[in-house]
RNA sequence: GGGCCGUUAGCUCAGUCUGGCAGAGCAGGGGCCUUUUAAGCCUUUGGCCGCAGGUUCGAAUCCUGCACGGCCCA
């Protein structure tokens, strides 16, 4: 028992020793500590409203974690938890017996799955309690929970000294989860949000669809991919960056209405609003355009927020956000020209504008094209943090979009749309580029603008100019990062904290 | 990529400026306690001070490098 080192293979802090030798009494005094089968007849949550609703001395059986111990001589008071909340148990000697209390006081601990049959009771203080005549085992917890204790102050609760440490949380995502509620409650809202998501699609007649991941030839957004590979075909694969390009060809088949939501991968920094891997929906409309496909934006994330919270009001980090359209609708020239100061249209070539932004005291990155200094200097950097209420920005430069049909009266400028609410850009939309040939030449131009190690660029998808050329209705496409959507409806100001295991460098390894 | 900050017991943190026995609360162990709820009282265990070097009689503390994380900037 000494060596704890040797059963497990870990190394075991002196608290996991000592719950380790409880483990060994409890087997030696004849309890199973891990048995195979629970009986529950009320969580936590239903014997408390069994009570309310005139069930005083009812017998029930609750299932659940230690969440708390106070024990005392002959009698003892803990609470247990399960999902649906928490209730207490009273444990006496009268009702457990000697044996059975011994053990319970010295062999239980804080996060010990249990088992409590007993009779629901009030007790002098006035707490709903289950006065508990059978206490079983259910699982015994080696390593003790990061519980900080907690205080009812009025309505709010203060807890004392729980897990704090931003990386252990992310790291230990499950003893995040068991210590702290408010945790739980985040990935229920991202859960709903994205079933509201579903609903409402398919209520308006979308059919939801599953694309490639892993993709010969990446494309549809402007991003580096993760590169894999199949050994038996001896053949390099991208992990998708969008879905788009493989939405679009299911149109071309004949489907009117399609979505996808999974997960994207982007070879690009971490940051609170970036995780390589994130979830995105993406959904293309036959016979839309992109003013079409901004009603629909506006109306899906009023409804979500509605369906998920109750209110299409949000606070977001401070702000007071109100989510019911009309949302504001801006050009990008005019929004540009609004906070920065800048008509870009006034620097029509990449250098003179490249030498404004610097006038300003801006360094954009060297080799951008004109497009590029607009959408990351004075879009991303200048304007997007200023964008607290849902604001539509439309109409982008043609180069940076190359899969966007060209607005009639100004070649330089695409349909396409971009929105932002609480400072963060949701989502991206446009009115689809169709004509197969302009499509191609869209390929040859982005080949052409970029520099050549600039995977930024779209590769030539030459299947996907295929699959247009048998014809492709005109149609409205839309994607939107779910997990920034979570962030406003959770109000997190990081994008890691709404993914249940973001990315992480491993930690240094001990040779 | 740059700047600043952090890393000390299972958890939350002092101690670092000004080098001199490694500290507190909670959790844990032992004892008292049959209606408590941050239960209480008595008592007690527990440390790779992130890692590696350096300076020094002596380093958690000063210096250098590295790792991981946070915030800000690019």
């Amino acid at each position: 028992m000494e060596n704890g080192k040797e059963r497990t293979g870990m190394e075991l802090s002196d608290l996991e020793r000592q719950r380790l030798e409880k483990l060994e009494r409890l087997r030696e005094k004849g309890w199973d500590p891990y048995p195979l089968r629970v009986e529950r007849t009320h969580t936590a949550a239903e014997a408390l409203a069994a009570y309310e609703a005139g069930a005083e001395g009812m017998k029930v059986t609750v299932t659940g974690r230690l969440r708390s111990l106070r024990m005392m001589g002959k009698a003892s008071f803990a609470h247990l938890e399960d999902e649906s909340g928490r209730i207490q148990l009273l444990l006496r000697m009268n009702d457990l017996g000697e044996q059975v209390y011994e053990t319970f006081k010295r062999d239980f601990d804080l996060g010990d799955f249990v088992e409590a049959k007993g009779t629901l009771m009030r007790t002098r203080t006035g707490e709903i309690s289950v006065q508990v005549s059978r206490l079983l085992m259910l699982a015994k917890a080696l390593t003790p929970l990061p519980w900080g204790k907690e205080q009812r102050v009025g309505d709010k609760v203060v807890r004392y000294s729980a897990l704090t440490d931003v990386e252990e949380r992310y790291r230990q995502r499950y003893a995040d989860l068991a210590v702290h509620p408010e945790v739980r409650q985040i990935f229920r809202i991202r859960a709903h949000a994205i079933a509201a998501l579903r609903r409402f699609l398919d209520e308006r007649g979308f059919l939801e669809v599953e694309t490639p991941i892993l993709q010969p030839v990446y494309g549809g957004a402007a991003a580096r991919p993760f590169i894999t590979h199949h050994n038996q075909l001896d053949q390099d694969l991208y992990l998708r960056i969008s879905d788009e390009l493989y939405l679009k060809r299911l149109l071309v088949g004949g489907y009117e209405r399609v979505y996808e939501i999974g997960k994207d991968f982007r070879n690009e920094g971490v940051s609170y609003k970036h995780n390589p891997e994130f979830t995105m929906l993406e959904f293309y409309a036959a016979y839309l355009d992109y003013r079409g496909v901004m009603d629909l934006c506006e109306e899906m994330v009023a409804v979500v927020a509605q369906e998920v919270l109750g209110t299409t009001t949000i606070t977001y980090q401070g702000h007071t956000i109100d989510l019911s359209p009309p949302w504001r609708r801006v050009t990008l020239r005019n929004l540009v020209r609004e906070v920065a100061g800048i008509d870009y249209a006034q620097y029509p070539t990449a250098e003179g504008l490249a030498e404004a932004l610097r006038a300003i005291g801006r360094q954009p990155e060297p080799g951008s094209t004109w497009g590029k200094l607009i959408d990351n200097t004075l879009l991303g950097s200048i304007v997007e943090p200023t964008l607290i209420q849902p604001t539509i920005v439309y109409d982008y430069p043609r180069d940076i979009s190359p899969l966007a049909k060209a607005k009639p009266d100004d070649p330089t400028h695409v349909e396409r749309f971009e929105f932002f609410i609480g400072g963060l850009e949701l989502g991206n939309a446009f009115t689809e580029l169709n004509d197969p040939l302009d499509q191609e030449q869209r390929f040859l131009e982005m080949g052409r603008l970029y520099a050549a190690e600039d995977e930024e660029a779209h590769p030539m998808d030459e299947d996907y100019i295929r699959a247009m050329m048998y014809g492709m209705p005109p149609n409205g496409g839309f994607g939107m990062g779910v997990d920034r959507l979570v962030m406003l409806l959770t109000d997190r100001a990081s994008i890691r904290e709404v993914i249940l295991y973001p990315h992480l460098r491993p930690k240094e390894r001990e040779a």
